[in-house]
DNA sequence: TTCTGTGAAATAGTTCACAGCG
DNA sequence: CGCTGTGAACTATTTCACAGAA
């Protein structure tokens, strides 16, 4: 296969090109050059062409690139030539709310499972999915043969959940809780967190804030600090 | 104030060190080296001391740094000595299991609002909190005072959403749909997408499965690309 | 002696700018 | 002529490694 190493930086624009190409084509254009690739993914457009280059896509000097063969090929190289079905583990609001989103099935990742280690939910039936218990995980992955999963539950199972997981062959985790999970590097666990997010965007607000003079927001701030040399 | 220029991956890394330094304190440790603290947070000790360095926090050589201290200054330097109202615009799943979430009024980010569209979800109140029309959201912000929102509804109005937001007087967002939205710059955005985090987790699993003799997947593999020169 | 603070080296990632293909 | 593909320059970020403070 053609990919040599693809940075970790490439990899994290590709879904992004996809889903601009695939608006692309929805309205019907034929070929694309990676200048409007560019525009509509907010990168530069040498930056599209390493990346494409680096995938071993190539286009067409003076044209640009199909933009059916680019869906494909980025398709190709994400893996998504085939559906991923994936299984949530917590089936509170969170859960719930993954569970009704149509998101993931229509963008490739059908839930076909749906664990939870309250008994009382066992049984009950979540956009169509049976909620099944935690302790039957081993049979839900052998029946619907997933790899990846998604942890829903509250921050303080997570990383035990992980543990029965990567037990059960779970080989790709997307953690979606407040706390780090920790396993071995074989497997790959993406975290995504709500207050990480906000703490981010904070930090910016709280800096635009400050260059304005502070205008009324009413910070505690903090002691002056000496600079370093 | 003693930030100069804070790197955008020192920001990010802030609301980890955070985490990790709030569970040490509730473990009752009084300091921690960069050793630690690395170790705690999966990054190299030298970015740790840099990363401090660089916000203008100092330890003491040959002991560590202060934990309290440290909390302190992270939650300065992230403006998080305040909290941060939020509004959540879009009471869907998503939008209930974020109201019902406590996670985000337990750091700082007490959702003050819900938002709709839909008149036959006015007055419903979730997680303690009466759901108001989307088009109050003026007299809202004006009367909660908030400064950032959370949009939660449909990807399709999401764009429509954002510049309420943002007439409003809305100056961050964290956007939770499918597609990004653009507005001028000085407002913050942030889009965390659900099927982005499993295509790149994607792109892992499929690389690992081909490394391994492609056993079991049956990838509809791309054509054989010719590599470039 | 331990652990910080930081020059300097190494690595990663981006962007320019242009030769050259279609 | 327009646009790709890519050397080469540039910028950002990480990491090493060590002088020096407590």
């Amino acid at each position: 296969m053609a990919n040599e190493r693809v940075s970790g930086a490439t990899v994290a624009r590709l879904p992004n090109y996809l889903r601009c190409l695939i608006d692309l084509a929805a309205n019907g254009a034929a070929s694309v050059s990676s200048e409007r690739l560019a525009e509509l993914s907010d990168v530069n457009s040498a930056t599209v062409r390493r990346d494409l280059a680096t995938l071993g896509i190539t286009g067409t000097r003076g044209v640009g690139y199909d933009v059916k063969y680019l869906v494909f090929q980025i398709n190709a190289a994400l893996g998504l030539n085939q559906a991923w079905p994936i299984l949530v583990v917590g089936v509170g609001n969170l859960g719930r709310a993954l569970a009704n989103y149509g998101g993931l099935e229509s963008r490739g990742f059908p839930i076909r499972a749906l664990l939870d280690i309250d008994a009382a939910l066992v049984g009950d039936v979540v956009a169509g999915v049976a909620i099944e218990h935690l302790d039957d995980l081993d049979a839900v992955v052998e029946r619907e043969d997933v790899a990846m999963a998604v942890i829903a539950t509250p921050a303080a199972v997570a990383q035990e959940v992980a543990e029965k997981l990567t037990a059960a062959g779970i080989v790709s985790i997307l953690n979606f809780t407040a706390t780090p999970i920790s396993l071995p590097d074989e497997i790959e666990v993406r975290r995504v967190d709500l207050a990480t997010e906000l703490q981010i965007l904070s930090f910016y607000q709280q800096r635009r804030t400050a260059a304005r003079g502070g205008t009324g927001v009413p910070l505690t701030s903090a002691p002056a600090l000496s600079a370093p040399s």
